[in-house]
DNA sequence: TCAGCTATCTATAAGCC
DNA sequence: TGGCTTATAGATAGCTG
């Protein structure tokens, strides 16, 4: 691709193959992310470069979808998986967060435009809203918000409520997406897992 | 690509969308593939179908990769886990003395019972459940159901699965109720905080 | 290193079997 | 389903600043 066509095998000149690596990676998480939302699938991407350096894209994460595929048969470690996964969702690569960046600030417009004029400008989602539908700007206007409540709310715990602000430090609760409830995104816990 | 451009968002028609993914997955695999030979990459990618089928490319096996990156994160995150053991720990006494604060202002009422016969004795709580109504008993309770919760994940991963076990030691992740939201109590969490 | 810039090359959306 | 074909959209190799 490009102005000539090269052959598939190892670049040899050392800087030449760190430009493809980078190009490439970046290019083959956005197939990756195109897939996740043309099609509804999971995916897990793992790259280690040759020096060593880790990048990874996941949707909806990259444990989830590890984890599911090494336990299909263990529903607790699947469950287990899941609750973790998530936690560390904000984890993520800079690639997958760029990557949406990159992609909300080009397509910004259409269907993200309507959705946002539904919702006003008060930045207030509704949690149990349908989430299948929501493409990755969406997710990642939702995410940003949360993160803005979450600060906010810890700014006003902190002053108002040490209590609070204690839970926030030290509660070991947890709290999950329920991807498998259904359509809606659900919140919940149980004492029996 | 191809005849037509199509909007990134999710294909609506069925048998359309299952096509556009056995493409995609196969050009997917194959920019992988590219990588791994061109820059001496390693490489893992697993993707699900929307009905669950599982699909893997990996070089020079998802394990392998997997492996190493599950044990990487690992080690980039037991230090943060041990200054967040640290955190909590100096947060015991306030915690202990804020709560005796709470106690004083929260009232006890009956629908706290009512909502624990509704709910039976298995312990499990919707979060999304009104809580403008649970008095201090309740949110005792509750705090006392996330801390079992929490132990018995904690035993449960540690030995079902190192991995597991380590994200529940570290994770920053908070289940909160934010009693000012709305109606309904919400749970989320953040791995930054 | 790092971010553009195109000329080219590749992937693929629609069709058609 | 699973291949082909073809017209286009998208990715990117080689350069430049």
């Amino acid at each position: 691709m490009g102005r000539k066509k090269i052959p598939i095998e190892k670049i040899q000149r050392s800087a030449h193959r760190q430009v493809t690596f980078s190009k490439r990676r970046t290019g083959l998480f956005k197939k990756a992310s195109e897939l996740c939302i043309l099609c509804g699938a999971e995916v897990a991407i793992v790259v280690f470069s040759p020096a060593g350096k880790v990048f990874s894209f996941g949707h909806p994460s990259v444990e989830s979808v590890v984890d599911r595929f090494l336990n299909q048969h263990d529903h607790m470690n699947h469950n287990v998986g899941l609750i973790n996964a998530r936690i560390r969702e904000q984890q993520q690569e800079e690639y997958t967060e760029v990557l949406n960046q990159l992609q909300a600030e080009k397509k910004r417009g259409e269907t993200y435009e309507q959705y946002k004029k539904t919702e006003g400008d008060n930045h207030q989602y509704c949690l149990d809203a349908p989430m299948d539908d929501l493409g990755l700007h969406e997710l990642e206007e939702m995410k940003r918000t949360l993160e803005e409540l979450r600060s906010k709310l810890h700014d006003e715990m902190r002053k108002s409520n040490p209590f609070l602000a204690y839970n926030h430090l030290n509660n070991q609760g947890f709290g999950m997406v329920a991807p498998f409830v259904g359509q809606s995104a659900m919140f919940w816990w149980n004492s029996n897992m």
